[in-house]
DNA sequence: GTTCTTTCTTGATCTAGATCAACTTTTAGT
DNA sequence: ACTAAAAGTTGATCTAGATCAAGAAAGAAC
């Protein structure tokens, strides 16, 4: 029983050092706004499939992944476009119906087992409001969401469905062991065929 | 000459003024803070066909559009992509060179004659560690500017040529005025061929 | 393990939109 | 106003990747 409690205290720790390590990134907080801030998130486990959220849903919080992946997709006219994924160390959630508290056109759902922490809508702009850190923290991670989404958009404008591919799995072969290839395909902008066909072209086996 | 000078005076104070609007609209500067604030920025008018920065070069200043419009685009495989326009009341800028202060991948140049305010890259940070209100402007700019992407990146990936086209026509009938359409077409998406056809089907003559 | 469902594969066809080419209109420079 | 260059148009062809269809493999549920 003794093990049972230190093997909790650490799993939880442990995500919340991850946090703090994730803040500390963009902006330092001193000891006592952290304490403050970290109080303010609360941990849960989510089952493979369940949806964070779903359209017309108003997002409440503001994810932080510690471990395991999401998919983040909207429906059009019946077909799901994944748009991106969210992995152990990064944010999440529906961003424009968290910040203005409107409904949602956005899927989020876990790909498997996710461990998260997440903050409310009132915590989180509280914390705004009182921590410069905090606010700070905010303006970079925007600017590089902001710059990230922006190569996104020039990968997905400026090269071909097979360069895509190519590029994808140069720079993050891990995502192709962690996700779906029916989802990775509709992430390239390509149909699963498609993406099937491609990769055995690579890979003969594996 | 009275006349003259009032003149001069008057599209200057209007630039500021219209910048103020447009800080405003996210986070309330006080009078002293903005008197500060503002100084720090110069007007120029750029000519049309200026670039504002070129792939390579470090981006200086960041810009505030007050007539005119630009246009960002990067180059791949010797094909220009566009990426976006900037028009009266935007901010622009290659932001992702800015931020870090590290060269650009991206071209951003005028496509009509453009009044703008710009600020640099010391001042700016500088007013940031000042002033919360800034700081919270910045982090209400970026998340904005985030969401636009999104959406926008949705509509690229989800929407046939046709749709596209549509889209933006009922969405902005405006631009389609003010910037040349084989920009548009790459903007959208398309060849400028196909984009010339579409128009032609919607509008006999305009 | 056995069955049921979902995902992935492979082949055959089809099509939106690209490319190529020649021409017309508009814009910019002198 | 005149000329050269750039932008836009129109038609004929071509192709990357979608769609359709049917089977194989892999997961999930009992």
């Amino acid at each position: 029983m003794g093990v049972l409690a230190f093997r909790f205290s650490f799993t939880h720790m442990d995500a919340f050092d991850h946090l703090r390590n994730k803040v500390n990134e963009l902006s330092l907080m001193s000891e006592g706004e952290w304490d403050d801030f970290s109080s303010r998130w609360t941990q849960k486990t989510l089952k493979k499939g369940e949806f964070i959220i779903k359209p017309g849903k108003i997002e409440r919080y503001f994810y932080f992944v510690h471990s395991g992946v999401m998919r983040a997709f909207v429906l059009i006219n019946g077909v799901e476009v994944s748009v991106g994924f969210s992995y152990d160390g990064d944010f999440s959630g529906a961003y424009d119906s968290f910040l203005d508290q409107k409904p949602s056109d956005w899927n989020i759902q876990t790909i498997s087992e996710v461990e998260i922490l997440r903050i409310g809508f009132k915590d989180l702009m509280d914390m705004f409001d009182r921590y410069k850190s905090l606010e700070r923290w905010g303006r970079i991670f925007n600017a590089q969401a902001l710059i990230g989404m922006g190569r996104r958009q020039v990968e997905v404008r400026s090269f071909s469905a097979e360069e895509r591919f190519d590029r994808l799995f140069n720079q993050s072969p891990h995502i192709f062991q962690l996700v779906p290839q029916k989802y990775l395909a509709s992430y390239l902008g390509m149909t699963p065929e498609t993406f099937s066909r491609m990769r055995k072209q690579r890979m003969g086996k594996d």
